[in-house]
DNA sequence: TGTAAAATAGGGAAAAACACCCCTTTTAAT
DNA sequence: ATTAAAAGGGGTGTTTTTCCCTATTTTACA
């Protein structure tokens, strides 16, 4: 075992990218092959450079994204093992992307040391999964098994319509006109909605809805 | 002159730190002194290793801010040399920094070269001033010149008080008890800030206070 | 095919939000 | 010293939101 593990670092932050390059090679026994700006990039350097033993994929990238990328590779190339490497820590997206078979997910805080465990993890066991991401993972199962609070309510078509436009500078008698119902139909998605979400005002709903996702900022 | 010029890393990520370590001491004339994690951190570790030439400086950590670190600094050690580096590209946060005495303001997706530039820069220069930076500012300056659109407007300190609590549940009867005022002094607030920001009911107060940052989601 | 659960809609009333008028005291600036 | 601006407070309305009821009409599905 003479040769070095091939490592390819998949992020837009060029001078992340870099420095990382410099810690990676600081280590014994890998180098990193190349470096892709985002995942059309990374597919284009594979081909010309060769697949690397490891790609640390970010997730969020212009172009292609990490999960894009990670859909890329499992139609095309599953054998590939992929280290999703990212600020973010929400649920959806971890489990989206270990559900696409990354190998790993690591958060961009974590000590060199324990980057180079999952390094050595992931070659020589196939996987690697941090104390932290599987607690959250843990912490989801919990929160779904029991009473589907946290992020886990699922909101029907016709409230999310309404979410979204109780997210707008409109009255409720506008909203209903827009949404062809009678002003005290509206009435009833708000109450319904400020039961399901636990909130007692529209400014609630305004905060779910942008925590949540249904509308941005 | 054969010192190795000082830089101290101020970043809560510390797999980035770590890297950017790397990076920096591949790069001949400099030296890592010390890394923080926060701006506390760094007081304390300023205290014990002594000044670098320049502190690299994070603007989102925990504890401690970038910010609050700046204005540290200013009140405390004025001649200290600090570029911030951060993610964030908003126009405030630039500003803020800059006032505040920042002799750069990088962000993290920089080029290394460019990198290693502002880093001689600073030394021989005093300072540095990417493109994309003084762009921001230009535009920043000409949307104030027009027509005060944009994020241009400045909020007192009792009005980001206000928006701060309008972005909850409260009534503002609450919020007037909240802040230590008559209800009517409250809505006084409300109303010159509906003017100011150009918005018609709380929500559009609550939509404004998120997309300029006043408040998290 | 009967029944439960959605989706729809209404009445009535209190509480909050909003609008437009006014005032005094303090602070800042010329 | 004078003036202007900022900060705090009031009165009196209208509109909107919120809450608690009930009652249809679909829709799903066992």
């Amino acid at each position: 075992m003479d040769q070095k593990h091939t490592i390819a670092v998949v992020d837009d932050h060029l001078l992340f990218a870099k420095s990382l390059t410099s810690l990676i090679e600081s280590f014994k026994g890998y180098q990193v092959s190349f470096h892709a700006t985002n995942g059309q990039h990374f597919i284009e350097c594979m081909q010309k450079y060769g697949a690397p033993d490891i790609v640390l994929l970010d997730i969020n990238m212009p172009i292609m994204s990490g999960i894009e990328t990670m859909e890329w590779l499992n139609d095309n190339a599953p054998e590939q093992k992929a280290i999703a490497l990212s600020m973010d820590d929400s649920e959806e997206t971890i489990i989206k992307m270990l559900r696409l078979g990354a190998k790993g997910y690591l958060l961009k805080d974590i000590h060199p040391k324990i980057f180079e465990g999952a390094l050595n993890d992931v070659i020589y066991n196939g996987f690697y999964y941090s104390d932290k991401i599987t607690n959250k993972l843990l912490d989801t199962i919990d929160r779904k098994e029991q009473n589907e609070t946290g992020s886990g309510i699922k909101l029907k078509d016709r409230e999310i319509e309404f979410l979204k436009l109780a997210c707008t500078e409109m009255t409720y008698k506008e909203i209903a006109t827009q949404m062809f119902l009678s002003p005290k139909t509206v009435d009833g998605y708000r109450e319904s909605l400020f039961d399901k979400l636990e909130v007692k005002s529209r400014i609630g709903l305004v905060l779910y809805g942008i925590k949540h996702k249904y509308i941005e900022v």
